[in-house]
DNA sequence: AGTGCGGCCTGTCCGC
DNA sequence: TGCGGACAGGCCGCAC
């Protein structure tokens, strides 16, 4: 489900509930999740604060003096801040409470999430370490992006989805920067111009800031820390719209295939 | 090293 | 209504 603009929306909603908040136990009702849960997570965290509440890629980072809590939503998952006494459903999986008796909650039906704790640096954990600039920062450039390119047969829509070379674009990024920057998803990535990368990596900027500001995309169930949709849906231009006009040109927009995912572009715009 | 899949899960929707 | 299959905001780990 969520990608950067989710994971950071989710990250700013949560943080004044738990900066500095006193934990007073960890229910762990679920623990399979992509890799099990620490079952010893209570017994860590009992007493203890989130001094920082970071973001890295599509990870949540909380930090106490311990060390590092390391989540991911996966497909499906979204964190909550609700009451303690708040009934849950059967999909949430995890609830950290605190001694003011809010409550951080982890819901997740696939199961596609993680929850891990790290004694170490969390930008060495095995997961962190590798992967790519953060597409807002200054090192994801064009130069950055024109070298990692060179070589390389994979469509462009694969490469700006491979956290390896740049973190948080997932389906539907992906497919709304190519659209804004007039470029075909399955071109071969080898083949960009210099110009073409430049283009590309301001307007995947472009398309995440102002998804974060719009609190994100709801598709059918990302909520936010309160439970409340996204907004960006309206604004996109060819994801999930196969078969409609494009906003610029009226042609209908194309869907398929990529690497098993579903590829939205309009043939006349992105060439 | 780069590339392409399978697999992890549950839920929903669509066609028969 | 029931049932099978396709599909869904991700990504590791494995073959080739």
């Amino acid at each position: 489900m969520p990608e950067l603009p989710e994971v950071e929306t989710t990250r700013r909603g949560i943080e004044p509930h738990i900066l500095h908040k006193t934990i007073e136990r960890v229910i762990i009702r679920e623990s399979r999740l992509r890799w099990p849960i620490n079952r010893q997570l209570n017994r860590i965290l009992q007493g203890s604060q989130f001094r920082a509440i970071d973001r890295r890629g599509k990870y949540i980072l909380l930090s106490t003096q311990a060390g590092t809590l390391i989540l991911h939503l996966g497909m499906s998952g979204s964190l909550r801040i609700v009451d303690h006494n708040s009934p849950h459903d059967k999909h949430d999986h995890v609830d950290i409470v605190f001694s003011n008796g809010k409550c951080l909650r982890f819901h997740d039906p696939r199961k596609f999430g993680a929850i891990l704790w790290t004694r170490e640096d969390p930008g060495q954990h095995k997961l962190l370490s590798t992967l790519g600039p953060e597409p807002l920062a200054k090192d994801f450039s064009a130069d950055y992006l024109f070298t990692r390119s060179r070589g390389r047969k994979t469509a462009i829509k694969n490469l700006i989805m491979d956290s390896h070379i740049v973190v948080g674009i997932g389906n539907i990024y992906a497919c709304e920067a190519l659209f804004l920057a007039g470029i075909r998803p399955g071109t071969a990535s080898g083949r960009l111009s210099r110009r073409q990368c430049q283009v590309l990596v301001e307007a995947i900027r472009q398309v995440l800031q102002q998804a974060i500001g719009a609190g994100g995309t709801t598709l059918r169930d990302f909520t936010n820390s309160e439970g409340k949709p996204g907004y960006f849906k309206q604004r996109l231009h060819v994801y999930g719209r196969e078969n409609q006009p494009c906003s610029q040109c009226a042609q209908l927009v194309k869907r398929r295939l990529q690497a098993g995912r579903s590829t939205f572009y309009c043939p006349v715009c992105q060439r």
